[in-house]
DNA sequence: CTGTTAGCGCCTTCAC
DNA sequence: GTGAAGGCGCTAACAG
């Protein structure tokens, strides 16, 4: 079933056809309608693999990601399929998993499938690679990492004002000992959600608190948890936490929790990211919401701009906000909780059965 | 950069060039040598398209979903990427979002392309879609649906091994008024679960309690929420809650909680899937685990073996485990609750709340 | 062993 | 308006 078949029972030759599927107006319109009507009949489609070839496009945008199971990976796909299928691209999913290997042989595939754009939505990418796309005049977009420039676009995401958003609401509700859990120091986004924090902090109104305010997790419930305990071991205490997203808040509560503290009675407790999860917490997480499927969509679209402009680089910003669940309360300052006595023993148990 | 430049840059023919490339032991080890230089040199990798040309064949799988944000869509992907690329296929991901149009625009283009196999992850898939392919002899993979055949494979998780699973377990404990919320009715796979839990109740040991032991929820948060209300409204009411997967789960935990009673002390909860998030609930939920990973796994597998077997059709056995963690107690036979007078203000409360 | 040639299915000048 | 012909890059006979 080719484009021959089509012309031949249409009985006109192939470049007619060819012209009727792709609308070109220099077909009578009674031509047309044949040819139409025996596509129809045969149920021809015409094979996009020999249309690559010769257009040396193969309409396949490629997603890459660190690692799938990542909880906001999902939305991301969804937000960047959505914009692909509108423009009539396809896309080529590929996950690295932190694997050097495996991440060169995806770069190499999708260079041999001639992909037309690849939106690279991991920080841990080899340097490398960029040029081998660059090279080869593949429109890249990344996400928070580099410099725009000719065939290389990017999402940024407005972190430190994410931050402030969390912590001005906090401080709205009367906390001042706001402490924060960091995500992993080799992050480079994770880094700059902890410097806007501390720049935040650097308010007097804040005072000595700044020096010890933060903790490092690991963006994972289990280096939230970890991290909190630390934070309750200390006198004083911190009265409210900002987590650098939200996997990490939920450790944090169930910290507090286990040490036998309630959020948000004794300590407010915000999240970054918004995951889904964030609604179904106990108590249901107040976070600051970064659109995911957005930044996805943005991503797709800096693509298809960079494909149609033949290399034109295009930045992007994206902005956070605040949901406002029931993880945070008012700071009671009459409140002002110091270690009980059996506390720290507590503490250690906790941690021991952690390890 | 093509085959063209490798062969006159070593001063041989094309053919040559494509034989070392593909390892033909047709080839001298000098010319061999000589031409995996040059293409060493010009970094020279084959124009994937030209072969899906030639060969037919495009070897990129595709995975159709129906929504990307469900919970264990990630476990999926991932283990089908990986048995994909192990074979050397890419993955192309469709999600039909339950739209009619776009799953026919999503069938359209994977035929387009060439796909060497599809792995149909959902229900909701019109049928006349599953002729299509069969007509172009592409092997297809289905989850829990249909019979195998010529080119379609199935992948059959075994429900009513895991709801016994889940049951026996709560039996086993001492329960005997144990009550299932189900998924949407319209679910094969969630009537499947329904049908075998209610199998199972048809043992004398549960006496008359079986008539009334289900209530209908959506697979989401919400709708375990708001059954298990309806089952708490109930006298007697149940000591323990099977609920057809996690989310399920933890509305009916929610719902529990919000009614003044605790998890597991006073009612039990089973889930079941055991998705990421079921090990971080209060308290961590015990389930009834389904390896997805190992679901795709095995669909991806069926899929290769469809291709090289040139349409075998296989049936794969999947199995489930019961993961027990802390939302499950020895029921306390002593401790035959009955609504107490302030309830049912309290529930109709709630209910009002919700919708 | 190795080079030449004929397609794979389609698009696109170029003549008619 | 429409048909014939020349590639796109590669593989697979078919000759040497």
């Amino acid at each position: 079933m080719t484009i021959k078949d089509v012309a031949r029972r249409a009985g006109v030759g192939i470049a007619t056809v060819s012209r009727t599927l792709h609308g070109s107006s220099q077909v009578s319109p009674e031509t047309a309608a044949r040819v139409l009507k025996v596509v129809e009949e045969l149920g021809y489609r015409p094979n996009s693999t020999a249309q690559s070839l010769v257009s040396g496009r193969s309409h396949m945008l490629g997603l890459v990601v660190s690692d799938i199971t990542n909880p906001f990976f999902p939305e991301l796909f969804k937000g960047f399929e959505d914009v692909a299928l509108q423009n009539g691209y396809d896309v080529l999913v590929a996950s690295t998993n932190y694997d050097t290997a495996r991440t060169a042989q995806c770069v190499q595939r999708m260079i041999e499938r001639k992909i037309d754009g690849v939106a690279i939505m991991t920080s841990e990418i080899d340097p490398s690679h960029k040029d081998t796309f660059a090279r080869r005049k593949v429109p890249l977009v990344f996400l928070d990492v580099g410099r725009v420039g000719r065939w290389v676009s990017n999402v940024k995401v407005d972190y430190g004002a994410g931050i402030a958003q969390g912590v001005e609401h906090l401080t709205g509700l009367g906390h001042r000992r706001i402490a924060f859990i960091s995500g992993p120091d080799s992050l480079a986004s994770a880094r700059e959600r902890r410097d806007a924090f501390l720049r935040l902090l650097s308010d007097p109104c804040f005072g000595a608190w700044r020096e010890a305010a933060t903790e490092e997790g690991n963006h994972k419930v289990d280096g939230g948890l970890k991290a909190m305990l630390r934070l309750l071991a200390r006198a004083p205490r911190p009265t409210a936490v900002m987590a650098s997203n939200d996997l990490t808040a939920i450790g944090a509560m169930r910290a507090i929790r286990q040490w036998g503290l309630r959020v948000p009675e004794d300590i407010s407790v915000v999240g970054f990211d918004d995951i889904q999860m964030a609604e179904f917490t106990e108590p249901p997480l107040t976070t600051v919401r970064l659109l995911r499927t957005e930044v996805a969509r943005l991503a797709c679209d800096a693509l298809v701009q960079s494909i149609v402009t033949h290399g034109t680089g295009v930045e992007y910003r994206m902005s956070t906000t605040l949901v406002v669940r029931q993880s945070t309360a008012q700071a009671l300052a009459s409140r002002e909780l110091l270690p009980s006595e059996g506390e720290p023993a507590i503490a250690e148990q906790i941690v021991t059965a952690i390890e």
